[in-house]
DNA sequence: CATTAATACAACCGTATGGTTGTATCAAGC
DNA sequence: GCTTGATACAACCATACGGTTGTATTAATG
């Protein structure tokens, strides 16, 4: 049920191209592993490797339909994401006053 | 000048607790290197290396100010970054139709 | 219940990453 | 123009990462 959002880990498993391609895929929510294996021209095992990535951190669950394990991305996790960089726009900004208190690396976040 | 702006690199560099810290201190623009590496527990070569990273992604940029180097992150980076996950959440609330058209890894983008 | 499609996991390999120390360059200031 | 504060760069090391192949587990289905 993920615990606490790790940013390191969002940000690593975002920062490889076959894997944010597997994100949004698994938006639709309707393939399987070995579907959406097909889509890449490496191993399977390779493209499972990168969906336990995206698993470990948070940004992707599996959910067993019939024989298959159909990928679904957590959009919530996209979302916290996306926050952090809202954050730091906005400090640029200059709408945030106290710049210490805001962003202390908030790994603490639970989503 | 930085030319287009690579996700791969640009979340790599995010996926890092330390080069974060780096990215919000310089968002105020005021301090150097070696000042920036006054804040953290580990060599002066070491952030060194760090704020390179960011600024191959193209999140930070460097001006001599002086005899030091300021560090100024880019928000433009920043923004491009946010809009990517975005355009997922967009996808995943359906706005967008024809999936496949939106995001074919929008890595040829220009900032 | 035996088969087989689908997924998982382990071992291995080359390369990248994050840290170190040491040396070199650069530009202010005296 | 020499000194020195500030930055850059190279070499090195341990560990993590992205890929491979091969084997094991799981669970629908005939």
């Amino acid at each position: 049920m993920q615990t606490a959002l790790d940013f390191d880990q969002v940000f690593a498993a975002l920062a490889d191209a076959t894997r944010r391609d597997i994100v949004r895929r698994a938006i639709a929510g309707d393939e399987g592993v070995s579907e959406l294996a097909d889509h890449y021209p490496m191993s399977f095992a390779a493209v499972q490797k990168h969906i336990a990535v995206l698993e470990r951190a948070g940004l992707v669950t599996k959910h067993r339909r019939g024989r298959r394990k159909v990928v679904h991305t957590n959009v919530a996790a996209l979302a916290l994401a996306r926050r952090l960089l809202d954050r730091y726009e906005e400090l640029w900004r200059g709408r945030i006053d106290r710049m210490s208190e805001i962003i202390n690396e908030t790994e603490e976040d639970r989503q």
